[in-house]
Parts: structure tokens; C-alpha cells; sequence
RNA sequence: GCCAAAGUGGCGGAAUUGGUAGACGCGCACGACUCAAAAUCGUGUACCGAAAGGUGUGUGGGUUCGAUUCCCACCUUUGGUACCA
């Protein structure tokens, strides 16, 4: 006697994660005769609100693969684990007192039961936790391995690639670094072998930082001294901290940085290679930002300085009118004229004390100073005024722009600002800057001595041979990105194996990895300023002080698919024969945001290993899947301003409202729950509400699902009134993964209906099992087979709400024929193992088979059933179909015409007239036109 | 501003190569069962129109025998980015 009842829903689904999880059937091996597949959800950091029903939908998704997968054949690896270190946990920790790893533990608890539920085939003995020693030692090792490493630009045929920091040692000694190209710090001096060393051991690991992919260098950071900390930008409204409100000043601090710059072309070039959305892609593209010109040298009119100035256009520059240089640059102080000193310094001062995020939300206010010096224009000799403003920024190009007035709209808007002279140089119908279809990179020069006439494309290269022949500049390619910060003052990451011998910054001893994180009193920065890790006790290496930052957020998400991998091995970060047979990822599933963070370092730290030796693939991921989001319906309230009376949704329109989220589990529909809503708060107690039909009508708007709308729906709930197979099914049945939609349960029973109607072919009226034996029918097959094809074709495209539909139909069909046919049900139920794994193995048990259904194997569809001798032609007249004919589809295209044309219908239409032309598309559509 | 994605019934969405727009589900309406309700099952459900018929995939144009699909211009929403020379 079974129904597929709630009750009989939770007997099944617990019976079959229990026989899961002491069978092993998740556990993954490393040594396979099977194929390879690896799948991978971005592992999640476990907050304090646990699980929403957005999060599973992209691990839903990439369930369903990695079962189908193995029903597939292959040996399919699908781990998960938690990126534990982070800022909620230790701002938590700084509030109560409560130590992050505790707090961080109890979530990650919460987490692993919550996805339990759903029936994840996560291979659990394989979990990594980027907060626990024993994986953070290898993050630290990989540090290490950085630290010592540089990246030689002649190495690989010239794409170059990190090399050990013994080998340009090595290098130094014998010949200086005259013969080095490296990914260096601009200001680099050339020194020779001697001169190398004669360094003592300060100068000479000063020397070798400039070189190092992890480095030590001043960066321009927020500082905060009331909150001794640095702030991200994020962090910092106007000019002060967004927490207190502290004053902010941005100072230049000794930080660890990652030379990621100097895997910008491959990190542009890699994208070609991998299959990943095109924005993802697209936005990568931007962030590294190549731009391919030159840098040339315009001499100061006095004195030998010269201002060395970056462009792209340097086929304009007969329309050069003024220079820009930054307020930083280190010219300013000397080429300032007495009687502009007064206002450079002023403005240099001003412009200082701005942060980026001032400087941003003023992008409209045009601001600049004159220095008083000129430089002249190489081509045309003539002088040129140069001004500072600080639209040009120190640390892009040379920090230094020629300016052209007439072909670059932020250089017209100075210009036309303090009245600076423009100079036309390009002519085309749409090369006028003061015109609205101006557009810069068009026309022919003119005004422009010995390139007047040329298109600006052949310009810029006569251009740029004449700036090679007098020896002034030279083709540069310049990237936006820059090295990335690597350093933060917190106290939850990971400390860094790095310690200071009389300054001089040493890496640990790899057999003393890992450097655990002290215990400390208290998690904020000490009285000093310094990071918290300034209050642990003892916190030396051998006498010798610790680091004090951590390493960010970032740093253990970089590289986690490898351990994955070899989890458990103490002696490499992963064994050469787990590297060598799971290699890389065949699919990542996880969101968008992370497509300049996340997604790149990953593809950086892959391609530091790799030149390393330690991996073999050059990009980490090959195909990537962003899922959408889940968003929150948040209902609201309306409560009339300064009373305490609420008013009902259509009638909020007569006063003067302010919505108020309401919690979602008081509302029924649209219905408020009146009582519920009172009991809610005190504040509400005697509220007075204005109904309309005698009930309280809530709004509603699409939020993200968050705590702070009161519009969480959490999966456990699902869980327990539908069961974890519908809760599958409905996530992927709401929408294509890619998109972002709001959660609705409404919807959830049609996907519950579908379910039990399932069950339903395989049981009697009473409930008993009953399924025939008997031969199915051509009818019954091709229902199947159809089904078979459109399942396999959706997975393979991530089209997982159609594969639901399909069900749907496919069930609705066996049903109105009464099928109940093993030769049809058995397939099916394979097929929809991966979407609902327990009713598939409890069904699947009941037909006979002792071994779980994940060790079956998918069904081949056939498309012999599938083929069909006449088709129902659509008949449309001047393109609207209005009748329907069926025709053999072996029917040749004439005979087809002739009958269509003598129809009743269409002799309607033509009015007995000859049609101008028919179209007869063979299986397709018949098309009269008259 | 720039880059990207999206816009289809009351709602979520479908339409795989330019070929029957609205599959599937929710909701709604009606019917069956029931003393009644719930649950379940069945039928219907883009809009206008009594019907014939007409209109319809953000808006306006275009290509085509035929456009949700391709092209041009524009509007709206979401995400990314930010003075990058």
C-alpha cells in the first residue's frame, strides 16, 4: 500500500540517503578505466543565514550532469566544500568575541545538513576547507612557490613564463641583468655582475623583489587610523568610513601583491581556448584592457627634461594643443614656474586628499591647473602648454597624454574648459568631435604635415616609423590591470609563511608548514595600528617576527578544484597520478559576479603552476556555466505616513504611503494574515488596518532573497512538505539556469502532481506495484523514444526546464494510455534518475534490481521509432495558417501543391484564382500566396 | 557614457537550422465525485469580435513566400565597468 504521499515521501527519500551514505555510492576513485568527467559547483562561503533556495540551483544543475554522466559511463568527480575564511565571520568575532573558526564551523554544519537533504551525489570524503591547517598549508606552500618565482618574457618562444628565482639569481651572478627580460618594476635599474655582488643582503633581496610574482610593494591603500584598517572602496563614502564614519586618507603602504600582470596577454589570448559564456569572457576582456600605441618623448621647451607621454592615436598628433600630466608625476615639483606654483600646489594638494570614489562621482566636473612649462611637439616643432589634472591618472600608461582636442571628447571638454585651442586633424563625415555622430576612429588626415591625406589607420604607422627613426619612442602595448593586492590587515585568512630577518622579508621552511593562525584576545588591530595578528603572543619564526597580514579572501579559492583532486594527501597539495588522470574541469557551474575576481586569479595561479611544472593544463576550466539567481518576492505593507494606520494595496494610491516588508509567512497569496502580522512586533500591536473586501491586500516586489525583506524561503521547508525530488525538479522547471528569476511556490504542486502521476504507472488503484510484462505497443515506444532523445539533447545543452516539461508530457501520455509496461517504464525511470534520485532508486527497487539505479545505464534512444510516414502540414495562406492537410512525407512536392490548391480552403481564399506561387517546404509547411 | 544580457498571455516560461507563436506548469472558469469542503479527475483558457474575421512576441522601420528568430534605429530592465590616453 503506498501512495505517493508526504509520509511516504520522507520514508523514501531518508531510506535511500541513508543506504547512499553506507554504501559509499559518491565515493570517487582515482583509478578508472572509465572516462573522466569533473564537475564543479563554485563552493560556497557558509554564512550565518544558511541556505536560501537560490543556492542550490546551480549544485542542482550540476547534479543532474554529474548522474548523468555516470549513467553515461564515466567515472565522474563532484566534490564540495566551503571557502571559509572571510569578513562576515571575523566581523562577527570583533562584535561578540566569539572565535571565527567556531562560528564558521557551526554554519559549515548547517550547510552540509542542508544540502544533505537534497540528495547531492557529493562525494563528502573528498570536502576541503579552505580555514583548516591542513589545506591551508598547501596555500601557503603555493605562496611560496610564487615568492619564488619571476616571469621571464623570452622564455616559451616568447610568451614567456615564471622560472625559479635560483635561475635569475644564477643570471645575476654571472652577466647582471642587462641580458633579462623580465615582468619587473617599472623603475628597475640595469645593473652589471659586479655591481650585483657587491649588494649586500638588503639591496639584494630589494633587488630580487622587483622581480618576485609574489612581491612586496607601497600600494595606495584607504586607510583608516580610527578603525586601523584598510577599507576597500566599497567601504569608503565620502571621504570618510561608511562603519562610523572615520576619517579615511589614502597613504601608500608596504603590501603583498601578485605580479598578475605579467600573464595579461596569455590571460587574453586563453579566453580563445575555453568554453565559456561570452560576457564572462567579454568582461575579462575589459578588465585586462589591452591597448596597443606607443610612448614618445616631447621635450620640456627649457631645460633637458623630457615628459614621456603614452597614446594610441599617435597618427593625431598635429593636434596636439596641451599636455596632461597627473598630479602625481614626478616632473610636477620641477617643471612648475614660480608664478604657477602657488596654484599647482594647491590643486597637486586637493587632488591628493581626493579618493578614487570622489574622484569618480565628480567624472562631470572638469578641474586642472597650468604648470607654467611647455614641451615641444616633435613633429611640428611648435610649443605645447602642460597642465596637470587629474582625469590623468599616475599609475595607467606613462601617466602622461599628449592631448588632442579635436579627436578625444575628455581632452575637448578641458580644452573647451580653459579655452585651449583645437586643432582639427581628421576629416570624414564623421570625424567633427563638436558633431553628434562623432566618431574618433574614422577619416583622413589633415593639418597633418607629411600624413595629410592618409587614412588614420595608415598614419598611425607611418607615425610610428618616423617616431622610431628619430629615436624619441617606441611601440608599447599597455594593459589596464594591474598587480593585484595580495595583503590585508584582518585576522581570519591565512597567515602568510613569511617572516622578517632584520627586515629583510624570509620564507619559512616548507617543513614547518603550515604557520598556523595564533590564538589572540581580541580580533581588531592592536593600540598600534598594527594587524590583529600584532596581539599574538609569541608570533615569531626561530626569534625572527611573522608577517602580520593575511592573505585575502582570494587566496584559497585559487586553486581548490586541484585538491579536489587528492584531498587527504600530507605530502603534496595533490599526487602527480591524481593531477595526471582528473587534470582539469569539465564543467564549472557558479555566478557571474565572479568573473574579474574569482575567475581570473584561478586562471592566473593555474597558469603559475603550470609554468612551475607542478599541473599540466593552462587553463583551469574548460566550460563554464553561469547560473542566474534566485531572487525573493518581498511583500509589503502600507503604512500611512505618521499614523499608525496600514492601508490595503489598491487603496494606498489615496494617501501618502511607506511600504513595509512583511514577512512572507503571513501572507496567503495576496492575503495578510492579520493576527500573525499583529503578533509580529510590538509597534504593530495596535495598528489600525483600512481593508477592502474586508481583507488586508499585501504588495509585492521582486527583491534579492535576503533576511533583511523577510522574503527567505528555506530549502529544508520544501524539503519537508514536498520532498527533495520535487524541490529538484521545480528549481530546474522555474526557468533556464543562465537566467535570474524570483522564487514562487505556487508552481511547486504541478511539479509534485507530475511526480505521483509518475508513481502512479508503476502502481495499482490500491497501490500495489503492477507493471507488465507484456510487448508495448509502437505507440507506447515512440512516446519513449522521443522521450529519450529530447532528455539526453537537454542535459547535454543545460536545458534542464524543458527536460521537465518533456517528463511531464511523456507522463501525461503513458498515463491517458494506461501504460504500465516494463519495457517502457524501466528506461524512462533511468532517465529520470538524475533529476529525482529517490523516487527513481525506491521505483527502481520495486521492479526487482538489488543494485541502485546509479550503476545502470542510460538508454540509447532509437530513432526507428521515431520516424514517421505522414505529416499534418500546416497550410497557411499569405503566411497565416488556415487549415490543415495530412500528406504522406514521401509525397512528392507537385502532387502536394495540386492537392492543396483544389482544397475546399484554399479555393475560399483564392476566390477560384490561380495562387502567384505555393511553397511547399517537405515535412515542414505548405505556403499559398495570392 | 561604454560593454553585455534580456523584453512573448494574469504569472513562470516553450518554440533546437527563418517554417503551425503561447508547449509544459501555475492561476482562473466550468463540470464530475461529495450532504458539504478539501483532495482528485475531466473540459476550457492570448486579445478584440455574436460570428465571419481581425490583431498579437518592448516600439518603429526593413529583408523574405514566411520573422519571437536576420538587419537598422529607438525605448525599458538587469548585470559589469568606470576619467585607461
Amino acid at each position: 500500500m503506498a501512495e505517493y504521499s508526504k509520509d511516504e515521501i520522507k520514508r523514501i527519500e531518508e531510506k535511500w540517503r541513508m543506504k547512499w551514505q553506507q554504501n559509499g555510492v559518491y565515493k570517487t576513485d582515482n583509478h578508472s578505466d572509465k572516462p573522466k568527467y569533473y564537475v564543479l559547483d563554485m563552493f560556497p562561503y557558509p554564512s550565518g543565514a544558511g541556505l536560501h533556495v537560490g543556492h542550490p540551483l546551480g549544485y542542482i544543475a550540476s547534479d543532474i550532469v554529474t548522474r548523468y554522466k555516470r549513467l553515461k559511463g564515466f567515472n565522474v568527480l563532484h566534490p564540495m566544500g566551503f571557502d571559509a575564511f572571510g569578513l562576515p565571520a571575523e566581523q562577527y568575532a570583533i562584535q561578540t568575541g566569539q572565535h571565527p573558526r567556531v562560528t564558521t564551523e557551526k554554519n559549515m554544519a548547517t550547510y552540509v545538513a542542508q544540502l544533505s537533504k537534497i540528495g547531492f551525489a557529493f562525494d563528502w570524503d573528498r570536502k576541503v576547507v579552505t580555514s583548516d591547517p591542513s589545506y591551508y598549508k598547501w596555500t601557503q606552500w603555493i605562496f611560496m612557490q610564487l615568492f619564488n618565482a619571476w616571469y621571464d618574457r623570452t622564455a616559451n618562444n616568447k610568451v614567456g613564463k615564471a622560472r625559479p628565482m635560483t635561475e635569475l639569481v644564477a643570471e645575476l651572478e654571472k652577466h647582471g641583468n642587462k641580458n633579462i627580460v623580465a615582468v619587473c618594476d617599472d623603475e628597475t635599474p640595469t645593473i652589471t655582475a659586479a655591481q650585483w655582488t657587491a649588494f649586500n643582503e638588503i639591496e639584494k633581496e630589494n633587488f630580487l623583489q622587483k622581480y618576485r610574482i609574489a612581491y612586496l610593494a607601497e600600494t595606495m591603500v584607504n586607510w583608516c587610523a580610527a578603525l586601523g584598517t584598510v577599507l576597500s572602496n566599497d567601504e569608503v563614502k565620502d571621504g570618510v568610513s561608511e562603519r562610523g564614519g572615520y576619517p579615511v586618507e589614502r597613504i601608500k603602504m608596504l603590501q603583498w601583491n601578485m605580479r598578475i600582470s605579467a600573464y595579461a596577454e596569455r590571460l587574453l589570448t586563453g579566453l580563445d581556448t575555453i568554453d565559456w559564456p561570452e560576457p564572462i569572457k567579454e568582461m575579462q576582456r575589459n578588465w585586462i584592457g589591452k591597448s596597443v600605441g606607443c610612448e614618445l618623448d616631447f621635450k620640456l621647451a627649457s631645460g633637458d627634461d623630457s615628459i614621456r607621454v603614452f597614446t594610441t592615436r599617435i597618427d593625431t598628433i598635429y593636434g596636439v594643443t596641451f599636455m596632461v600630466i597627473a598630479p602625481e608625476h614626478e616632473l610636477v615639483d620641477k617643471i612648475t614656474t614660480p608664478a604657477q606654483r602657488e596654484e599647482v600646489t594647491h590643486y597637486v594638494e586637493v587632488a591628493k586628499n581626493r579618493s578614487e570614489r570622489e574622484r569618480m562621482s565628480e567624472v562631470k566636473r572638469i578641474s586642472g591647473a597650468f604648470t607654467g612649462a611647455y614641451v615641444i611637439n616633435p613633429f611640428n616643432h611648435e610649443k605645447v602648454p602642460v597642465w596637470i589634472a587629474d582625469y590623468v591618472l599616475a599609475g595607467y600608461g606613462t601617466g602622461a597624454v599628449m592631448a588632442v582636442p579635436s579627436s578625444d571628447t575628455r581632452d575637448y571638454a578641458f580644452a573647451k574648459h580653459f579655452n585651449l585651442p583645437v586643432v582639427d586633424v581628421l576629416e570624414g563625415p564623421t570625424s567633427d568631435i563638436t558633431k553628434d555622430n562623432f566618431e574618433p576612429k574614422s577619416g583622413k588626415m589633415i593639418n597633418s604635415g607629411s600624413l595629410n591625406g592618409l587614412p588614420w589607420q595608415d598614419a598611425i604607422e607611418k607615425a610610428l616609423q618616423h617616431v622610431e627613426t628619430l629615436g624619441i619612442g617606441t611601440r608599447k602595448v599597455n594593459y589596464r590591470m594591474r598587480d593585484a593586492i595580495f595583503g590585508r590587515q584582518r585576522y581570519w585568512g591565512e597567515p602568510f609563511p613569511v617572516y622578517f630577518d632584520k627586515g629583510i622579508p624570509k620564507l619559512v621552511d616548507e617543513k614547518d608548514l603550515p604557520v598556523t593562525l595564533p590564538e589572540i584576545d581580541a580580533y581588531k588591530p592592536t593600540e598600534t595600528g598594527e594587524p590583529p595578528l600584532g596581539r599574538a603572543k609569541g608570533w615569531n619564526y626561530k626569534g625572527h617576527p611573522y608577517e602580520l597580514t593575511t592573505m585575502p579572501g582570494w587566496a584559497g579559492s585559487s586553486w581548490y578544484w586541484f585538491r579536489y583532486m587528492d584531498p587527504k594527501n600530507d605530502k603534496v597539495f595533490a599526487s602527480k597520478e591524481a593531477l595526471n588522470y582528473w587534470k582539469d574541469v569539465d564543467l564549472y557551474i557558479g555566478g557571474s559576479e565572479h568573473a574579474t575576481g574569482h575567475l581570473l586569479y584561478s586562471r592566473f595561479w593555474c597558469k603559475v603552476m603550470k609554468d612551475l611544472g607542478y599541473v599540466s593544463p593552462e587553463e583551469p576550466f574548460k566550460k563554464l556555466i553561469n547560473q542566474g539567481h534566485i531572487q525573493g518576492i518581498s511583500k509589503l505593507a502600507y503604512r500611512i505616513n505618521g499614523t499608525n494606520k496600514f492601508v490595503s494595496y489598491n487603496l494606498r494610491k489615496q494617501y501618502e504611503v511607506t511600504p513595509l516588508h512583511v514577512d512572507i509567512t503571513f501572507v496567503d497569496g495576496d492575503v495578510l494574515d492579520v493576527e500573525k502580522f499583529r503578533n509580529w512586533r510590538d509597534d504593530l500591536k495596535n495598528i489600525e488596518l483600512i481593508l477592502e473586501d474586508g481583507k488586508y491586500i499585501c504588495g509585492s516586489e521582486v527583491d534579492k532573497m535576503s533576511k533583511r525583506y523577510y522574503n527567505v524561503v528555506n530549502p529544508d521547508d520544501m524539503v519537508e512538505s514536498y520532498g527533495a525530488d520535487t524541490l529538484r525538479m521545480y528549481e530546474m522547471f522555474l526557468g533556464p539556469l543562465e537566467l535570474s528569476k524570483p522564487w514562487n511556490t505556487n508552481g511547486i504542486d504541478g511539479v509534485f502532481k507530475f511526480l505521483r502521476r509518475f508513481w502512479n504507472l508503476f502502481h495499482d488503484n490500491q497501490g500495489n506495484i503492477n507493471v507488465s510484462d507484456a510487448e508495448p505497443s509502437r505507440e507506447e515506444l515512440k512516446v519513449l523514444h522521443k522521450t529519450l532523445k529530447k532528455i539526453a539533447y537537454d542535459i547535454e545543452h543545460f536545458s534542464f526546464n524543458t527536460s521537465v516539461s518533456e517528463f511531464m508530457i511523456c507522463s501525461n501520455e503513458l498515463s491517458s494510455m494506461k501504460s504500465n509496461k516494463r519495457a517502457i517504464l524501466e528506461p524512462l525511470l533511468i532517465t529520470l534518475a538524475p533529476f529525482a534520485p529517490h523516487i527513481a532508486d525506491e521505483l527502481w527497487e520495486k521492479l526487482g534490481h538489488k543494485e541502485s539505479i546509479l550503476y545502470a545505464s542510460f538508454p540509447q534512444y532509437n530513432e526507428e521509432y521515431l520516424t514517421e510516414s505522414s505529416f499534418e502540414y500546416p497550410i497557411s495562406i499569405n503566411g497565416k495558417v488556415r487549415v490543415k492537410m495530412n500528406f504522406a512525407l514521401d509525397m512528392p512536392k507537385d502532387d502536394i501543391e495540386k492537392l492543396v490548391i483544389a482544397s475546399e480552403v484554399v479555393q475560399k481564399w483564392t476566390e477560384g484564382k490561380a495562387p502567384k506561387k505555393v511553397i511547399v517546404v517537405p515535412g515542414r509547411i505548405v505556403n499559398v500566396v495570392i
